[in-house]
DNA sequence: TATCAAAGTGTAAAAAACACACGAAGGCAA
DNA sequence: TTGCCTTCGTGTGTTTTTTACACTTTGATA
């Protein structure tokens, strides 16, 4: 035991909040835990921050280490920090919450101990990952109607309809097809390509991908993408 | 040094920005550091979180004992986690936003060396105290323009030009006197008193207080205090 | 070539946001 | 007491935004 400090200090941990969409539900990334206590029980990702490492830093490696993931969305969400949340000691945890393209989605599932749920259908979790789990959920509702964050959760290509099931989906309530499509266009964000994508026996759907360099001017002056 | 850790461990810390308006200009409390480093510098008030508090605990203990402040309105901001924030070791710290109203603002002025000064002019920060109070304002900004938190920051009983000064102060830019008003009233928040403010040579104002159940309500179900 | 299923499109009505100017009330001083 | 000064308090017309709503188009498949 060779760190010694004068008073004693609570744990500090990084857990993440992954959420994916797979075409039809919102879906969060968990892991079985190996280790007790909560041992074979879902539980968000993350593990503990080391000393030399920034909170952003031991979020993403923590996400690498325990799902194979990487993202380009990645948020501080929250700092828990009940006294008993952890029955071992103290551990005061920085939650974060992460987007991630349906491709991620697909290779996360392949990770031995990492499952996606629907989160309309979750088992019971770990610790206090049931709370972090809801505030996460809050904030990406709260998110998506005032940012363009839906992109982030979409192929590269993606039709309209494919948004707003989206939308739909985080934000549980169907969505007015006109409406959202005059106002998805409306921002000037969407680039349609030459491509189409065809499914079914029936007329096949326009493509388009996000134009980054507006996203990333909208992001730096503030959006308003209310739908 | 009796308590030892397998690996080392940052220290954590809160930091409290405390927000008050003097009905001119929003302000910022801030206080005087006795001790290395940043000796003689002016900071946000705060201090380390007790291994058997929690962290709103932590916050709201250390703004008492260094402002003699309480408050009723006191949010988790963000954590700010990186390495060498403080130069003596690593200081992970939790970082907090209160809003107190007039009476306290005075009452705090007395706390030998504490001191509000006016977001247009502040004084150069310890640490990265100055990114917190950045962080701080532009979410006040955000917040109060989708919840009537404005009140937290006025007298028990105001006008309703004084709502807006603090609007106006808040956002930085002037508002029309007629739609604010309708606005304002259109939320059915606020209860005319039978008082009226007389100040000055001319027509005294009605004074107003806001309605705690209406406001708790919208709390809960979420607002839309848009001016 | 008929059928199927989702894609794609416009307009009118309602609601919200905005711009804007003057009479009312009370204190104060002449 | 009268007039002046200053802030309080109010309403309407215009523009913009939001909402509700239904039919034609397109390509694949049988």
């Amino acid at each position: 035991m060779p760190h010694a400090y004068e008073f004693p200090r609570a744990a500090l941990t990084v857990d993440c909040v992954v959420f994916g969409f797979d075409g039809g539900e919102l879906q969060v990334l968990l892991i079985r835990r190996g280790l007790a206590p909560f041992k074979d029980k879902w539980a968000l990702p993350g593990g503990f921050v080391r000393v030399e490492e920034t909170l952003d830093d031991a979020a993403r490696r923590e996400l690498e280490e325990e799902t194979g993931l990487k993202t380009d969305f990645l948020e501080q969400l929250y700092t828990f920090g009940t006294v008993k949340r952890d029955p071992r000691e103290r551990v005061v945890s920085v939650a974060y919450f992460a987007l991630v393209k349906p491709a991620a989605v697909t290779a996360a599932t392949d990770a031995a101990e990492a499952k996606w749920f629907p989160v309309s259908d979750l088992p019971s979790l770990a610790f206090d990952h049931a709370d972090i789990l809801t505030t996460a959920l809050t904030r990406l509702r709260g998110k998506l109607t005032y940012q363009p964050i839906g992109f982030e959760l979409l192929p590269p290509k993606f039709t309209l309809t494919q948004l707003q099931r989206l939308y739909e989906a985080v934000l549980g309530e169907p969505l007015d097809k006109r409406n959202f499509r005059k106002k998805a266009l409306s921002y000037d964000l969407l680039i349609p390509l030459q491509e189409k994508h065809q499914e079914g026996p029936h007329r096949p759907a326009q493509l388009f991908r996000f134009d980054p360099v507006k996203y990333e001017k909208l992001k730096k002056k503030g959006f308003l993408f209310e739908i």
